[in-house]
DNA sequence: GATAATCTGGCATCATTGTGCATAACCACG
DNA sequence: CGTGGTTATGCACAATGATGCCAGATTATC
């Protein structure tokens, strides 16, 4: 076990939070409290900056850690459930009749599936295996799924068979799945693979969708999928970091915030 | 199994609740209050909650995990479930080592992709969703998922696209999707399109197997898929009347008995 | 149909949380 | 050395969340 340091800068005991999350998975406030010797006040400060990090998520009574890059899709798809859910009834209010939409992998995307009202008539084109399982019984969508060679940690069909089939679709609205969003550096994704996958869609839908939950805003991941302003339509927390909100903004994309 | 937090975060508690769906399929409210130590108040919220995220369902006394797929191909994929558990143990008896594999679509060959041993590599080709599903995190397994127009009827892709990308493929084995089995007539499908697509699947294939239920035997379907003659392999019920299980031995077709 | 177990919703109670405010430490600058 | 500003911290208080208990309704089981 780490020691406490005795004096305590600020910055110290987060990393001995950091440490402990990365350790056990989750924090409880009091412990931690008691152990570092300060108030709960500052531990509920420190998790609650860590939180809006991505760093941990805050549950009530401490924190747990968050692990957006590692893990199988099925736990991720579990995490952060609700706010997913929230961000994708803000989401589907984009639709219209009868378009054509690709939804991308990922767990948020997931969300938007299953939020897409009974009975709206849709084409869905997707790559993603756990969307087409839960569009599978909804008579009246039209689901197209792309084939290929199945990454089992992105959860959808990948490679060049992939591609092939993506390039033969011109969706009208496409909703990218996001690992990371800089205003620099765009959009962003852990594998080169996914990454070429996304480009191609970026390329050939008419409007582009991104919606991001708060820990994704101004982090950076290996491989570039889009700039800013490739981006159509931005679909954010309303409780995101306001200044980081403003900056969003500021680069012309219409934002769209989901009511928490 | 997880031992349950000490101080214990409600959500920890949850948690420790969606593993134990996850590991035996079912939660009995009673037991997990004595496990972890709290009213079954508190269990029943748990539950409840859980229920409303579409983690599990509830029953009484507990809750059960859901499937994450609903509609008409679940309700028939609960169907003789165990019966079909045990026709797929003894089928992926004839898996070897590093084979290409395509599974059909159909609530057996569901079974089938559930049976198949953690380790054994194989390269699966599919056309079902649930089971493309059901196969995402298997990483000893390649899997190729052919695209195309899903039917919601049978939970997997058909039509042009579809076909185009079986007959690409060269599998050592084949499980067939059977609706019927009758000696003169051989294997039947309910839907034209969809029999189109096995026979194209039968034609690229070594060898082709048909698991069989009881009920199937001596029926027959509109569209025919497969002669007898076509069969590499059966596996039937164990207690599949002796008389349709001779006349099917009759044909010179090896067949596999499932215990029971 | 009777009985026992389980479920739902309301309520009281206690723990946790966010916020505003005061205090103290620290830093830069004249 | 003094001063103004920033930051970290702890405390008080109101709001929210979680929990256990209870009464009435519902469901399983005999």
């Amino acid at each position: 076990m780490t020691q406490p340091a005795a004096p305590g800068l600020p910055s110290d005991r987060q990393t001995y939070i950091r440490q402990r999350l990365q350790q056990d998975g989750r924090v409880v406030a009091t412990e931690l409290a008691q152990t570092l010797g300060v108030s709960e006040d500052s531990i509920r400060r420190d998790l609650r900056e860590l939180a809006s990090s991505g760093v941990c998520q805050r549950v009530y009574g401490g924190a747990i850690a968050m692990t957006p890059n590692t893990g199988n899709f099925s736990q991720r798809s579990h995490e952060n459930i609700a706010r997913k859910a929230r961000l994708a009834a803000a989401a589907v209010q984009l639709l219209r009749p009868g378009q054509f939409v690709f939804l991308d992998s990922g767990s948020t995307n997931l969300e938007i599936a299953r939020a897409i009202p009974d009975g709206l008539p849709l084409t869905i084109a997707t790559n993603a295996i756990p969307i087409a399982a839960a569009l599978l019984g909804r008579t009246a969508l039209e689901v197209l799924v792309v084939g290929g060679r199945m990454d089992h940690r992105i959860g959808g069909t990948m490679g060049s068979s992939a591609m092939l089939d993506i390039q033969t679709l011109r969706p009208d609205v496409c909703f990218l799945g996001t690992c990371s969003l800089d205003i620099e550096l765009g959009v962003g994704t852990t594998l080169s693979e996914e990454a070429a996958l996304k480009r191609e869609l970026v390329r050939h839908s008419s409007q582009v969708v991104l919606c991001v939950t708060n820990e994704k805003l101004d982090t950076a991941s290996p491989f570039s999928v889009a700039a800013m302003a490739d981006i159509s339509q931005l679909v954010l927390e309303a409780d995101a970091e306001p200044h980081k909100l403003q900056r969003l903004r500021d680069c012309g994309v219409p934002v769209l915030l989901a009511s928490s």
